[in-house]
RNA sequence: GGCCUGUUGGUGAAGGGGUUCAACACACCGCCCUCUCAAGGCGGCAUUCACGGGUUCAAAUCCCGUACAGGCUACCA
């Protein structure tokens, strides 16, 4: 065909589109944007649940794009009408707002680049593919599913390489007379790339992440326009990409093989390719078989995104996951940085893993202690309780009737270097502080307390009546209870103790323990004399009470 | 079948020819601190980097082969 029958022929094929791809390179201009500035976009399909996996890659393109003061935007990837779910798109944007990965713009964001969802791009990307046919580098293929599968199956008996490139692509020089005859017959077709790649020669490329690539050149004969007039992936990407300035795209490393396919339609179009990073997916090794795998969602809870609300893990613990699988070394930056955030430590393309990440439970959970050991007794109550209102009601009023004594107990050993790290999650809240809410301790009281021994009701009675001075401070206060300690017969310390044992009738930890154990039913706690601060004596005599009651019981 | 990619301890991983290169973190164990717990301190935990061969004076690091794992090979993304 010449160039005249190839006008013709994108007209006829055509007929409704009457801009040119000028016109959107005008309508689409340049961003105005420093150097260095990286444009990144998550671009999930409506077609299920959000993941970690997709909560990860856009992750990565909020971070990259916020540090070099880029813009990262959301489009919505519904090109496949057959797979779309019902609410998938309500479901993407409100899961990146209760994860907080925000984007700059896109799908019911705004911004100028738009409309950022593909199902409303379908002008566009026929105008390119139109214009594709007048310049001899696309052609309509009339070829059905069905001939097309019978080629591969025939492929793969004689192992040659799959697809339709070569003399497999029959349709790829049909005259316009030919097309014309199809066309009139009703025979349904589609767009397919006039590939000018030679396998024989080597494309080498290099990705952000995984470094240098070489591939054979692709000579595949892609569907580019669907049998229904819409993109398919490739063509879509390519488009949308240029059009909306992105500068890399950050993606799942499944899309590794489709490089040369993609950095060919930039060619094809006469785009500047953008940067790729191609992150590695999370799996994990599986337990029963010790292969690893891509994590699922039936066997690995927290590969669903209900799992850490469910559980009380706060977002900002996940993000820290979330930069720790980014970057290799941020873990050792943010443990020696104890007064930074996410948002001060600078991610790098380099120090990202090439293989695949795996997911490491106890390293989140850890991460989570670390996070909450660095925030107030307030803060936590604060989180705590947002937490609580939406999943243990009758907690989170308890937490509000409590307040003042809650946040006490929530900043026990939290001042210093060394705060306390002893909670994980917000649903822990309520087990780790039992002994906090006096109408909780009242019901449940000593029924968590798993010793056996019966403690001295007198002799504790004794200490706090006689003894017990709570405005003094921590050193004083133990003083005392040694004092009281060794007139009472045990020992000032374990280790005088442990000299002599049959000279005492125990030690100071002894006399501890039952006041921990009477106050707070429990044989572990944090330091015990903030405790008796706040309860204050009344409410300590009070609880000895019960614990009278619970014994004689 | 073809084309890519990966394989370092109980776990996550660093390191991409020599020089503390087998870092760091988590987990675990031991000791110390200590009224308990958490935290913290000290120490232990891969003589060896999937396996086989090659290049080199020198290889976890480069090359080839094998095994295993993952991805792609859709009118799915």
């Amino acid at each position: 065909m010449n160039k005249d029958e190839r006008i013709e022929l994108a007209n006829l094929l055509f007929p409704n589109i009457d801009k040119t791809k000028e016109d959107y390179e005008n309508m689409y201009s340049e961003r105005n944007l420093s150097e260095g500035a990286m444009v990144t976009r998550y671009g999930p399909s409506p077609t299920g649940n959000v993941h970690l996996g997709n909560l990860l890659s856009a992750f990565c393109d909020m971070v990259y794009a916020n540090q070099t003061g880029g813009s990262f935007f959301l489009r919505i990837e519904d090109t496949d009408q057959k797979r779309m779910i019902d609410g998938g798109i309500d479901n993407i944007t409100s899961v990146l707002e209760d994860f907080a990965i925000t984007p700059n713009e896109g799908y019911s964001y705004g911004g100028d680049y738009g409309p950022y969802i593909q199902s409303e791009r379908t002008e566009i990307y026929q105008t390119y593919v139109k214009d594709l046919i007048i310049e001899g580098l696309a052609y309509p293929c009339f070829m059905t599913e069905e001939e097309e599968a019978e080629i591969k199956e025939e492929q793969a008996i004689n192992k040659v390489r799959i697809g339709i490139y070569g003399h497999y692509a029959a349709d790829r020089d049909l005259s316009l007379e030919e097309v014309k005859e199809n066309l009139s017959n009703g025979k349904t077709f589609v767009i397919r790339l006039k590939s000018p790649g030679d396998p024989n020669k080597i494309v080498e490329f290099k990705d952000c992440i995984k470094g240098k690539l070489k591939f054979p050149e692709h000579d595949i004969d892609t569907i580019l326009l669907k049998k229904d007039g819409t993109p398919t992936y490739h063509l879509a990407h390519v488009i949308d990409d240029h059009l909306m300035h992105t500068t890399h795209v950050i993606r799942g490393d499944e899309w590794v093989s489709s490089i040369p396919l993609h950095l060919q339609l930039f060619r094809v179009l006469g785009f500047k390719p953008v940067k790729y990073a191609h992150i590695a997916p999370i799996t994990i090794k599986d337990k029963e078989t010790g292969n690893i795998r891509k994590i699922s969602k039936r066997k690995d809870p927290w590969f669903g995104v209900k799992y850490y609300d469910e559980n009380g893990i706060p977002i900002e613990a996940l993000h820290l996951y979330l930069a720790t699988i980014t970057n290799t070394n941020f873990e050792e930056w943010y443990l020696q940085n104890s007064d930074k955030n996410i948002s001060d430590f600078e991610f790098s393309f380099k120090k990202q893993p090439v293989g695949g990440t795996s997911f490491d439970e106890d390293k989140l959970n850890n991460l989570c202690k670390t996070y909450f050991s660095r925030k107030s007794g307030e803060e936590v109550y604060n989180e705590t309780l947002t937490w609580a209102k939406k999943h243990d009601e009758e907690y989170a009023k308890l937490l509000e009737n409590n307040k003042d004594d809650m946040i006490k107990y929530l900043s026990i050993e939290k001042d210093g270097p060394r705060p306390r790290k002893d909670i994980s999650k917000y649903s822990e809240v309520k087990e780790e502080f039992s002994y906090a809410i006096d109408s909780m301790f009242e019901k449940e009281n000593y029924s968590k307390y798993d010793g056996d021994k019966v403690y001295d009701i007198d002799l504790i009675n004794n200490y706090i009546d006689n003894y017990l001075d709570l405005d003094v401070d921590n050193n004083d206060w133990f003083n005392k209870v040694r004092e009281f300690s060794i007139e009472n017969g045990y020992a000032g310390s374990p280790k005088d103790y442990k000299k002599d044992p049959d000279n005492y009738k125990g030690h100071v930890g002894d006399i501890c323990e039952a006041i921990r154990v009477m106050i707070t039913g429990r044989l572990k706690s944090p330091d015990l004399f903030s405790i008796m601060k706040v309860l204050g004596k009344d409410r300590i005599k009070d609880r000895i009470n019960l614990y009278s009651k619970f014994i004689s019981k």
